[in-house]
DNA sequence: GTCTATAGCATGATAGAC
DNA sequence: GTCTATCATGCTATAGAC
Protein backbone atom coordinates (compact mmCIF):
# COMPACT_ATOMS: atom_id res chain seq x y z
CA UNK A 1 0.00 0.00 0.00
CA UNK A 2 1.28 3.56 -0.50
CA UNK A 3 0.23 4.66 3.10
CA UNK A 4 1.93 3.62 5.98
CA UNK A 5 0.31 1.54 9.00
CA UNK A 6 -0.23 3.72 10.79
CA UNK A 7 -1.44 6.59 8.76
CA UNK A 8 -5.47 5.70 8.96
CA UNK A 9 -5.12 6.02 12.50
CA UNK A 10 -3.44 9.31 12.34
CA UNK A 11 -5.66 10.95 9.66
CA UNK A 12 -8.78 9.65 11.67
CA UNK A 13 -7.43 11.28 15.05
CA UNK A 14 -6.72 14.09 13.50
CA UNK A 15 -10.56 14.48 11.93
CA UNK A 16 -11.49 14.07 14.94
CA UNK A 17 -9.19 16.84 16.52
CA UNK A 18 -10.21 19.17 13.60
CA UNK A 19 -13.85 18.27 13.47
CA UNK A 20 -14.13 18.50 16.95
CA UNK A 21 -12.62 22.38 17.05
CA UNK A 22 -14.76 23.27 13.96
CA UNK A 23 -18.26 21.18 15.11
CA UNK A 24 -17.41 23.37 18.55
CA UNK A 25 -17.05 26.89 16.43
CA UNK A 26 -19.49 26.74 13.59
CA UNK A 27 -21.92 23.88 14.82
CA UNK A 28 -21.96 20.27 13.78
CA UNK A 29 -25.40 20.15 11.35
CA UNK A 30 -24.48 23.51 9.73
CA UNK A 31 -20.67 22.55 8.76
CA UNK A 32 -20.15 20.85 5.39
CA UNK A 33 -17.95 17.21 5.20
CA UNK A 34 -16.48 19.03 2.39
CA UNK A 35 -15.28 22.01 4.89
CA UNK A 36 -14.12 19.33 7.34
CA UNK A 37 -12.20 17.25 5.34
CA UNK A 38 -10.86 20.77 3.41
CA UNK A 39 -9.46 21.88 7.10
CA UNK A 40 -6.72 18.46 6.74
CA UNK A 41 -5.87 19.13 3.14
CA UNK A 42 -8.10 16.83 2.04
CA UNK A 43 -11.43 15.75 -0.27
CA UNK A 44 -14.72 14.80 1.12
CA UNK A 45 -14.95 11.66 -0.70
CA UNK A 46 -12.31 10.37 1.52
CA UNK A 47 -14.43 10.79 4.83
CA UNK A 48 -15.83 7.74 4.10
CA UNK A 49 -12.78 5.70 4.75
CA UNK A 50 -12.92 6.45 7.93
CA UNK A 51 -16.83 7.16 9.17
CA UNK A 52 -20.13 5.34 8.05
CA UNK A 53 -21.75 8.44 8.33
CA UNK A 54 -22.17 11.97 9.46
CA UNK A 55 -23.45 10.85 12.36
CA UNK A 56 -20.74 8.33 12.92
CA UNK A 57 -18.56 11.05 13.33
CA UNK A 58 -20.77 13.37 15.26
CA UNK A 59 -21.03 10.45 17.79
CA UNK A 60 -17.39 9.68 17.53
CA UNK A 61 -16.41 13.54 18.06
CA UNK A 62 -18.57 13.78 20.92
CA UNK A 63 -17.35 10.93 23.22
CA UNK A 64 -13.60 11.68 22.48
CA UNK A 65 -14.59 15.56 23.70
CA UNK A 66 -16.60 14.98 26.49
CA UNK A 67 -13.83 12.27 27.70
CA UNK A 68 -10.59 14.55 27.87
CA UNK A 69 -12.79 17.26 29.48
CA UNK A 70 -13.94 14.39 32.00
CA UNK A 71 -10.58 13.25 32.64
CA UNK A 72 -9.02 16.90 32.95
CA UNK A 73 -12.04 17.93 34.93
CA UNK A 74 -11.59 14.64 37.45
CA UNK A 75 -8.02 14.87 38.16
CA UNK A 76 -6.12 11.73 39.90
CA UNK A 77 -6.14 10.52 43.03
CA UNK A 78 -2.60 12.21 43.67
CA UNK A 79 -4.10 15.83 42.02
CA UNK A 80 -3.80 18.83 44.46
CA UNK A 81 -6.52 19.85 46.91
CA UNK A 82 -7.48 22.74 45.44
CA UNK A 83 -7.84 21.06 41.76
CA UNK A 84 -11.36 21.60 41.62
CA UNK A 85 -10.98 25.64 42.29
CA UNK A 86 -7.73 25.57 39.25
CA UNK A 87 -10.60 23.95 36.85
CA UNK A 88 -13.30 26.35 38.05
CA UNK A 89 -10.88 29.03 37.36
CA UNK A 90 -10.04 27.99 33.56
CA UNK A 91 -13.57 27.16 32.73
CA UNK A 92 -14.52 30.43 33.78
CA UNK A 93 -12.14 32.89 32.05
CA UNK A 94 -12.25 34.72 29.10
CA UNK A 95 -10.61 33.06 26.69
CA UNK A 96 -12.63 29.90 27.44
CA UNK A 97 -15.24 32.06 26.63
CA UNK A 98 -14.08 33.84 23.41
CA UNK A 99 -12.52 30.56 21.86
CA UNK A 100 -15.61 27.71 21.35
CA UNK A 101 -13.08 25.84 19.29
CA UNK A 102 -10.79 24.58 22.31
CA UNK A 103 -13.68 24.87 24.55
CA UNK A 104 -16.30 22.48 26.41
CA UNK A 105 -18.07 20.32 24.36
CA UNK A 106 -21.39 20.96 26.43
CA UNK A 107 -21.44 24.57 26.01
CA UNK A 108 -20.50 24.40 22.03
CA UNK A 109 -23.35 21.48 21.08
CA UNK A 110 -25.22 20.92 23.92
CA UNK A 111 -28.63 21.39 22.16
CA UNK A 112 -26.91 19.29 19.34
CA UNK A 113 -26.00 16.33 21.66
CA UNK A 114 -29.69 16.33 23.27
CA UNK A 115 -31.27 15.65 20.10
CA UNK A 116 -28.94 12.86 19.25
CA UNK A 117 -29.26 9.39 19.94
CA UNK A 118 -29.44 7.93 23.35
CA UNK A 119 -26.32 6.09 22.95
CA UNK A 120 -24.31 9.33 22.51
CA UNK A 121 -26.10 10.77 25.26
CA UNK A 122 -25.55 7.47 27.37
CA UNK A 123 -21.88 8.23 27.36
CA UNK A 124 -22.21 11.52 27.86
CA UNK A 125 -24.08 10.86 31.10
CA UNK A 126 -20.96 8.48 32.30
CA UNK A 127 -18.60 10.84 31.34
CA UNK A 128 -20.18 13.47 33.97
CA UNK A 129 -21.09 11.01 36.53
CA UNK A 130 -17.11 10.45 36.54
CA UNK A 131 -16.58 14.48 37.15
CA UNK A 132 -19.25 14.00 39.53
CA UNK A 133 -17.82 10.94 41.59
CA UNK A 134 -14.59 12.79 41.24
CA UNK A 135 -15.97 15.86 42.53
CA UNK A 136 -18.35 14.68 45.84
CA UNK A 137 -15.19 13.41 47.34
CA UNK A 138 -13.65 17.13 47.15
CA UNK A 139 -16.70 18.67 47.90
CA UNK A 140 -17.47 17.78 51.72
CA UNK A 141 -19.13 14.47 50.09
CA UNK A 142 -22.47 16.03 48.86
CA UNK A 143 -23.42 14.27 45.83
CA UNK A 144 -25.50 16.87 44.59
CA UNK A 145 -23.24 19.44 45.26
CA UNK A 146 -20.92 18.37 42.12
CA UNK A 147 -23.76 18.59 39.73
CA UNK A 148 -24.39 21.96 41.03
CA UNK A 149 -20.82 23.66 40.43
CA UNK A 150 -21.37 21.75 37.04
CA UNK A 151 -24.14 23.53 35.73
CA UNK A 152 -22.64 26.57 37.59
CA UNK A 153 -19.90 26.37 34.64
CA UNK A 154 -21.94 25.75 32.21
CA UNK A 155 -24.55 28.07 32.18
CA UNK A 156 -21.76 30.95 33.14
CA UNK A 157 -20.30 30.01 29.59
CA UNK A 158 -23.47 29.81 27.89
CA UNK A 159 -24.17 33.31 29.18
CA UNK A 160 -21.09 34.46 28.68
CA UNK A 161 -21.04 33.46 24.95
CA UNK A 162 -24.43 35.01 24.38
CA UNK A 163 -24.04 38.50 25.18
CA UNK A 164 -22.67 41.19 23.45
CA UNK A 165 -20.08 43.21 25.54
CA UNK A 166 -17.17 42.21 26.87
CA UNK A 167 -17.38 44.10 29.61
CA UNK A 168 -20.89 42.01 30.96
CA UNK A 169 -19.23 38.34 29.93
CA UNK A 170 -16.70 39.78 32.26
CA UNK A 171 -18.84 40.37 34.94
CA UNK A 172 -20.87 36.84 34.53
CA UNK A 173 -18.06 35.36 34.65
CA UNK A 174 -16.67 36.87 37.80
CA UNK A 175 -20.00 36.53 39.69
CA UNK A 176 -20.13 32.85 39.03
CA UNK A 177 -16.80 32.65 40.05
CA UNK A 178 -17.84 34.18 43.90
CA UNK A 179 -21.09 31.57 43.23
CA UNK A 180 -18.82 28.58 43.32
CA UNK A 181 -16.44 29.81 45.58
CA UNK A 182 -19.35 30.26 47.90
CA UNK A 183 -20.67 26.62 47.42
CA UNK A 184 -17.66 25.36 48.12
CA UNK A 185 -16.94 26.78 51.10
CA UNK A 186 -20.46 26.94 52.60
CA UNK A 187 -20.61 22.95 52.37
CA UNK A 188 -23.38 22.04 55.13
CA UNK A 189 -22.42 18.18 55.04
CA UNK A 190 -19.01 19.66 56.52
CA UNK A 191 -19.99 22.07 58.47
CA UNK B 1 -57.45 42.38 -1.42
CA UNK B 2 -58.41 38.94 -0.70
CA UNK B 3 -56.83 39.14 2.76
CA UNK B 4 -58.23 40.89 6.07
CA UNK B 5 -56.30 43.79 7.56
CA UNK B 6 -54.30 42.12 10.13
CA UNK B 7 -54.08 38.93 8.30
CA UNK B 8 -50.37 39.71 8.01
CA UNK B 9 -49.63 40.62 11.41
CA UNK B 10 -51.61 37.80 12.65
CA UNK B 11 -49.50 35.32 10.08
CA UNK B 12 -46.08 36.97 11.36
CA UNK B 13 -47.09 36.45 14.43
CA UNK B 14 -47.99 32.85 14.05
CA UNK B 15 -44.68 32.23 12.29
CA UNK B 16 -42.91 33.82 14.97
CA UNK B 17 -44.62 31.59 17.37
CA UNK B 18 -44.12 28.34 15.67
CA UNK B 19 -40.95 28.63 14.13
CA UNK B 20 -39.68 29.42 17.94
CA UNK B 21 -41.34 26.15 18.81
CA UNK B 22 -39.61 24.43 16.23
CA UNK B 23 -36.29 25.79 15.89
CA UNK B 24 -35.74 25.13 20.03
CA UNK B 25 -36.26 21.44 19.04
CA UNK B 26 -34.71 20.90 16.51
CA UNK B 27 -32.32 23.82 15.88
CA UNK B 28 -32.45 26.91 13.61
CA UNK B 29 -30.18 26.37 10.86
CA UNK B 30 -31.25 22.34 10.54
CA UNK B 31 -34.39 23.56 9.66
CA UNK B 32 -35.51 24.30 6.27
CA UNK B 33 -37.45 27.32 5.37
CA UNK B 34 -40.28 24.95 4.19
CA UNK B 35 -40.74 22.87 6.98
CA UNK B 36 -41.50 25.88 9.36
CA UNK B 37 -43.95 27.58 6.85
CA UNK B 38 -45.80 24.01 6.30
CA UNK B 39 -46.12 24.19 10.21
CA UNK B 40 -48.61 26.80 9.25
CA UNK B 41 -50.17 25.38 6.57
CA UNK B 42 -48.45 27.57 3.78
CA UNK B 43 -45.64 27.16 1.18
CA UNK B 44 -41.80 28.22 1.38
CA UNK B 45 -42.49 30.44 -1.31
CA UNK B 46 -45.05 32.59 1.22
CA UNK B 47 -42.15 33.28 3.58
CA UNK B 48 -40.36 36.21 2.14
CA UNK B 49 -44.03 38.70 2.69
CA UNK B 50 -43.35 38.27 6.02
CA UNK B 51 -39.22 38.25 6.60
CA UNK B 52 -36.37 39.53 3.87
CA UNK B 53 -34.36 35.96 4.89
CA UNK B 54 -33.76 33.34 7.43
CA UNK B 55 -31.54 35.15 9.55
CA UNK B 56 -34.12 38.16 9.68
CA UNK B 57 -36.56 35.47 10.82
CA UNK B 58 -33.54 34.44 13.44
CA UNK B 59 -33.11 38.20 15.11
CA UNK B 60 -36.76 38.63 15.54
CA UNK B 61 -37.40 34.73 16.62
CA UNK B 62 -34.61 35.06 19.11
CA UNK B 63 -36.09 38.96 20.21
CA UNK B 64 -39.57 37.20 21.05
CA UNK B 65 -38.22 34.26 22.67
CA UNK B 66 -35.73 36.09 25.19
CA UNK B 67 -38.11 38.91 25.55
CA UNK B 68 -40.98 36.98 27.27
CA UNK B 69 -38.51 35.21 29.09
CA UNK B 70 -37.21 37.97 30.51
CA UNK B 71 -40.94 39.57 31.43
CA UNK B 72 -41.92 36.36 33.10
CA UNK B 73 -38.81 35.87 34.98
CA UNK B 74 -38.56 39.97 35.84
CA UNK B 75 -41.80 40.12 37.20
CA UNK B 76 -43.72 42.86 38.46
CA UNK B 77 -43.58 45.20 41.36
CA UNK B 78 -46.67 43.77 42.71
CA UNK B 79 -45.51 39.89 42.42
CA UNK B 80 -45.52 38.04 45.60
CA UNK B 81 -41.96 38.21 47.02
CA UNK B 82 -41.02 34.22 46.50
CA UNK B 83 -41.33 35.38 42.60
CA UNK B 84 -37.94 34.47 42.08
CA UNK B 85 -38.16 30.88 44.14
CA UNK B 86 -41.76 29.89 41.73
CA UNK B 87 -39.21 30.99 38.65
CA UNK B 88 -36.63 28.53 39.83
CA UNK B 89 -39.31 25.88 40.43
CA UNK B 90 -40.54 25.68 37.40
CA UNK B 91 -37.22 26.46 35.32
CA UNK B 92 -35.77 23.30 37.15
CA UNK B 93 -39.27 21.38 36.12
CA UNK B 94 -38.81 18.18 34.56
CA UNK B 95 -41.50 19.25 32.59
CA UNK B 96 -38.90 22.30 31.17
CA UNK B 97 -36.27 19.78 30.67
CA UNK B 98 -38.29 17.24 28.38
CA UNK B 99 -40.02 19.94 26.12
CA UNK B 100 -37.84 22.22 24.62
CA UNK B 101 -40.17 23.56 22.49
CA UNK B 102 -41.98 25.48 25.09
CA UNK B 103 -39.24 26.39 27.11
CA UNK B 104 -36.14 28.90 27.09
CA UNK B 105 -34.57 29.74 24.33
CA UNK B 106 -30.88 30.02 26.01
CA UNK B 107 -30.69 26.89 26.45
CA UNK B 108 -32.47 25.39 22.77
CA UNK B 109 -30.12 27.76 20.81
CA UNK B 110 -27.14 29.50 23.10
CA UNK B 111 -24.81 27.99 20.72
CA UNK B 112 -26.62 29.64 17.27
CA UNK B 113 -27.16 32.87 19.56
CA UNK B 114 -23.48 32.82 20.30
CA UNK B 115 -22.39 32.90 16.79
CA UNK B 116 -25.08 35.01 15.62
CA UNK B 117 -24.69 38.71 15.10
CA UNK B 118 -23.76 41.92 17.40
CA UNK B 119 -27.45 42.70 17.33
CA UNK B 120 -29.42 39.65 18.08
CA UNK B 121 -26.65 39.12 21.11
CA UNK B 122 -27.21 42.99 22.36
CA UNK B 123 -30.84 42.51 22.51
CA UNK B 124 -30.18 39.48 24.29
CA UNK B 125 -28.07 40.82 26.88
CA UNK B 126 -30.33 43.93 27.14
CA UNK B 127 -33.08 41.30 28.18
CA UNK B 128 -30.93 38.85 30.44
CA UNK B 129 -30.07 42.30 32.04
CA UNK B 130 -33.47 43.21 32.76
CA UNK B 131 -33.82 39.95 34.65
CA UNK B 132 -30.66 40.68 36.61
CA UNK B 133 -32.01 43.92 37.76
CA UNK B 134 -35.40 42.81 39.18
CA UNK B 135 -33.32 39.75 40.48
CA UNK B 136 -30.73 41.52 42.69
CA UNK B 137 -33.33 43.68 44.16
CA UNK B 138 -35.05 40.46 45.80
CA UNK B 139 -31.58 38.65 46.45
CA UNK B 140 -30.22 41.27 49.02
CA UNK B 141 -28.76 43.78 46.69
CA UNK B 142 -26.06 40.96 45.16
CA UNK B 143 -25.49 42.33 41.43
CA UNK B 144 -23.57 39.70 41.18
CA UNK B 145 -25.91 36.52 42.20
CA UNK B 146 -28.31 37.40 40.44
CA UNK B 147 -26.34 35.94 37.08
CA UNK B 148 -25.08 33.12 39.63
CA UNK B 149 -28.40 32.16 39.32
CA UNK B 150 -29.24 32.43 35.72
CA UNK B 151 -26.15 30.62 35.25
CA UNK B 152 -27.51 28.04 37.66
CA UNK B 153 -30.56 27.41 36.35
CA UNK B 154 -29.54 27.14 32.25
CA UNK B 155 -26.66 25.13 33.27
CA UNK B 156 -28.83 22.61 34.78
CA UNK B 157 -31.02 22.41 31.94
CA UNK B 158 -28.26 21.69 29.65
CA UNK B 159 -27.57 18.66 31.66
CA UNK B 160 -31.02 17.69 32.16
CA UNK B 161 -31.25 17.28 28.70
CA UNK B 162 -27.66 16.06 26.80
CA UNK B 163 -28.06 12.43 29.84
CA UNK B 164 -29.64 9.81 28.88
CA UNK B 165 -31.47 8.35 32.17
CA UNK B 166 -34.37 10.22 33.18
CA UNK B 167 -32.89 9.35 37.22
CA UNK B 168 -29.90 11.11 36.42
CA UNK B 169 -32.11 14.28 34.76
CA UNK B 170 -34.14 14.35 37.79
CA UNK B 171 -30.65 14.19 40.37
CA UNK B 172 -29.83 17.18 38.53
CA UNK B 173 -33.03 19.38 38.72
CA UNK B 174 -32.77 18.18 42.15
CA UNK B 175 -29.39 19.38 43.05
CA UNK B 176 -29.76 22.61 40.92
CA UNK B 177 -32.98 23.41 42.76
CA UNK B 178 -31.08 23.15 46.58
CA UNK B 179 -27.68 24.97 44.96
CA UNK B 180 -30.08 27.96 44.22
CA UNK B 181 -31.92 27.70 47.40
CA UNK B 182 -28.63 27.91 49.40
CA UNK B 183 -27.81 30.76 47.45
CA UNK B 184 -30.93 32.85 47.51
CA UNK B 185 -30.37 32.42 51.87
CA UNK B 186 -27.11 32.60 52.16
CA UNK B 187 -26.88 36.18 51.08
CA UNK B 188 -23.69 37.69 52.49
CA UNK B 189 -25.34 41.50 51.98
CA UNK B 190 -28.23 40.61 54.19
CA UNK B 191 -26.76 38.48 56.70
C1' DG C 1 -50.56 37.16 0.58
C1' DT C 2 -49.94 32.78 -1.25
C1' DC C 3 -49.09 29.77 -4.86
C1' DT C 4 -46.06 27.11 -8.34
C1' DA C 5 -41.87 26.90 -10.72
C1' DT C 6 -37.25 27.49 -10.86
C1' DA C 7 -32.58 29.24 -10.47
C1' DG C 8 -28.31 28.38 -8.17
C1' DC C 9 -25.95 26.31 -4.93
C1' DA C 10 -24.66 23.02 -1.04
C1' DT C 11 -25.37 18.86 0.96
C1' DG C 12 -24.64 13.50 2.27
C1' DA C 13 -23.36 9.63 0.16
C1' DT C 14 -21.63 6.34 -3.64
C1' DA C 15 -18.69 4.45 -7.69
C1' DG C 16 -14.63 3.70 -9.93
C1' DA C 17 -9.79 5.23 -11.22
C1' DC C 18 -5.21 5.45 -9.18
C1' DG D 1 -6.54 5.90 1.34
C1' DT D 2 -7.59 9.56 -1.59
C1' DC D 3 -9.12 11.39 -5.70
C1' DT D 4 -12.76 13.02 -9.20
C1' DA D 5 -17.25 12.59 -10.87
C1' DT D 6 -21.85 11.99 -9.95
C1' DC D 7 -26.52 11.08 -8.04
C1' DA D 8 -30.30 12.56 -5.46
C1' DT D 9 -31.80 15.64 -2.45
C1' DG D 10 -32.07 19.65 0.19
C1' DC D 11 -31.55 24.45 0.74
C1' DT D 12 -32.26 29.91 0.28
C1' DA D 13 -34.15 33.03 -2.49
C1' DT D 14 -36.56 34.97 -6.65
C1' DA D 15 -40.19 35.55 -10.48
C1' DG D 16 -44.60 35.65 -12.08
C1' DA D 17 -49.54 33.92 -11.96
C1' DC D 18 -53.72 34.38 -9.17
Amino acid sequence: MRYSATHKEETRTKLLESSGNIAKTGGFDSTGIDALMAALGLTGGAFYSHFSSKQDLFAALVEREIDRSAKMLAGTPDSPSDHVSKCVRSYLSTFHAEHPESGCVLVALGAEIARSSPEVRAGVEQSLKQVQSAWTGRLGGDKGKAWAVMAQLIGALVLARVVESPRTRQQILTSSRSAVQEMTLNSPPLG
